[in-house]
DNA sequence: CTGAAAGCGCTAACAC
DNA sequence: GTGTTAGCGCTTTCAG
């Protein structure tokens, strides 16, 4: 049982079963030759006898092509990103895939240099998720790294905006927004505020302006808007300001449902009662978060589901152009924005 | 830039530089060796040129080792392994390493399968997240596989009980949950419940017999003891018995917080207003969870350093024996368990 | 059906 | 300093 530092090799297993080196990996490694049964018992006791263990680095080296994929995401703490990486990582163990999680922090050169990792390990395919950004230099790097990687052979698929000339399993941001903000309309509100992300975040954005576009639509005047940042903290302070400067509003657009959790807490300690003063939503309906008081209306995004879509795209036969596979959200109203009377 | 499929590989730029491979090695890829510098020089541009890019699975089969760790885990979607594995990641990231991320959905087949294909990989460290169970079987042959793969120089680093021969990182459950039980006793607390997981689950009995050590030292008589899943739904489903059934309670101890408000939420459900009517407690201090109202008590575990401090320590030099690092809770009282007049 | 041998891309002695 | 060469562990022609 490889009692000493060196691990058994194929070598070794040969040895031991009085076969060549090319016999004992046709019987261990699933070739198409077939190997006379007597051999391929002996080969198979061998292997067990010794412990032997096949080294996927020397067969990705030899064959060409690893059995790794990579996942990008910003921050794998944000039940956004770790519930699409459940489905990526379910659906990848489903298919014998191991899957490198990387995580970004939200920084551009952490991500560039992530994408250099996964290319040195060859991985077969790369799942970049999160929000593409409007900086235009980034993207244009990421974009070329990302076309090398392609031109080597690798996959990409993004999960996001159908930006980069690659697959895209891409979320109807603007149209849930737009659907959620005339469903408000509808309930009787009038005057709503959007607290949103910073304006350089794509998904942010689409939301926002999903909103706007939906609300519009609707026949309401155009609400105002507050940026911030993309996280718990951030839908925190907007609402406060939002509070202090007492904007006269009688709905919040938060455009995650984090941030909008975040706003609740605002509310409540600044006296504000939701639902019955001011009603909230969100985006995403994130599985831990649906059970905030009260409970909150956003617009559900089958988060596990686009992980494993993603993968399973990166693993069929790269098409002639990219794909886009759009998922579209549902609008949930709950208690957060009763009906206005 | 590798236009076609094959990749530039180190002969390419050896060839391209007028050097031998040796020398391009040296140069690319930190040896301790020096090189003249004008060759220096024809080799990094020669590299540049043809977009060269070393191959990490031929360097892991010549060096002998990888740079990739692998982390396994019951549920990255659960906000206290997506914790964990945050602080995993970005310590290995910060290091130059690359995680591998094995969610197992708690099947110990799994679980045992993802070691080996680790140990396939070749990777330099396994980090084991998850309870040890009471399953003696599976635990046996875990050890097996861990030790063998130890004995191979991989390191192994486990996050739960100390159950394993191996370096641990510990998480003193039944030190939080007793100083949680006296703390509620304080308030005023007389006749709890707890809502435990599985019985099998590890982390759970600890954290039900530490509540049950702390309650009698307070001096408070046996609480009753409702087992069901580890999960917001098996919380939701225990406290729905525990209110049907008309048990006679005023505080209930979820052993996780994720539990506790799945039975927050069956008091809602049926009429119980939590903090007024029943006191509710949890155990982790769930960052997304910290918003839910009332305010929910717990005991805070700081998962994210816990995370880091598992990799660091499958990076320091292995010791003699196992080390043991253990991490204690902090109990947090917050407005789901006010004081009792 | 089997085995010898030539790679895969890279590192590390070892000589010069 | 630099180059030659023998590996690392495995796959896959190519003869037989």
């Amino acid at each position: 049982m490889a009692a000493n530092g060196r691990s058994v090799t194929l070598s070794d297993v040969a040895a031991e079963s009085g076969v060549s080196l090319a016999t004992a990996s046709r019987v261990l490694n699933g070739s198409t030759r077939v190997v006379r049964e007597d051999l391929r018992q002996k080969v198979l006791d061998a292997a067990d006898r010794l412990g032997y263990l096949p080294n996927a680095q020397a067969q990705a080296v030899a064959r060409g092509y690893s059995d790794v994929t990579g996942l990008i995401v910003r921050d794998i703490a944000d039940p956004y990103f770790s519930t699409i990486a459940a489905g990526v990582a379910n659906a990848a163990r489903e298919r014998g895939l191991l899957t490198t999680m990387c995580n970004t922090a939200g920084e551009p050169e952490t991500e560039l240099a992530f994408i250099e990792k996964l290319r040195n390990q060859r991985v077969r395919a790369i799942i970049l998720c999160g929000s593409r950004s409007t900086d235009e230099d980034h993207e244009r790097r990421l974009t070329e790294r990302l076309d090398t990687f392609a031109a080597g052979g690798g996959r990409v698929v993004a999960v996001s905006q159908p930006t980069l000339p690659h697959d895209t399993v891409a979320l109807d941001n603007r149209g849930g927004a737009r659907a959620l903000a005339r469903a408000l309309y509808e309930l009787g509100y009038r005057r709503p505020v959007i607290l949103a992300g910073p304006p350089t975040l794509l998904t942010s954005r689409e939301r926002r302006d999903g909103f706007l576009a939906g609300w519009k639509s609707a026949g309401g005047s155009r609400p105002r808007v507050f940026d911030g940042e993309f996280s718990r903290d951030g839908g925190y302070r907007l609402m406060s300001d939002v509070a202090k400067d007492k904007v006269d509003t009688d709905c919040v657009f938060a455009v995650s449902d984090v941030m909008a959790v975040g706003a609740m807490a605002a509310c409540r300690d600044h006296g504000i009662v939701v639902g019955d003063d001011l009603g909230v939503a969100g985006f995403d309906d994130i599985v831990t978060l649906r059970d905030v008081t009260p409970a909150l209306t956003t617009v559900r995004l089958p988060l596990n589901e686009i992980g494993r879509v993603a993968l399973e795209t990166a693993l069929t036969e790269p098409a002639e152009g990219p794909r886009r596979r759009l998922f579209t959200g549902e609008v949930i109203l709950r208690e957060s924005t009763p009906p206005r009377r």
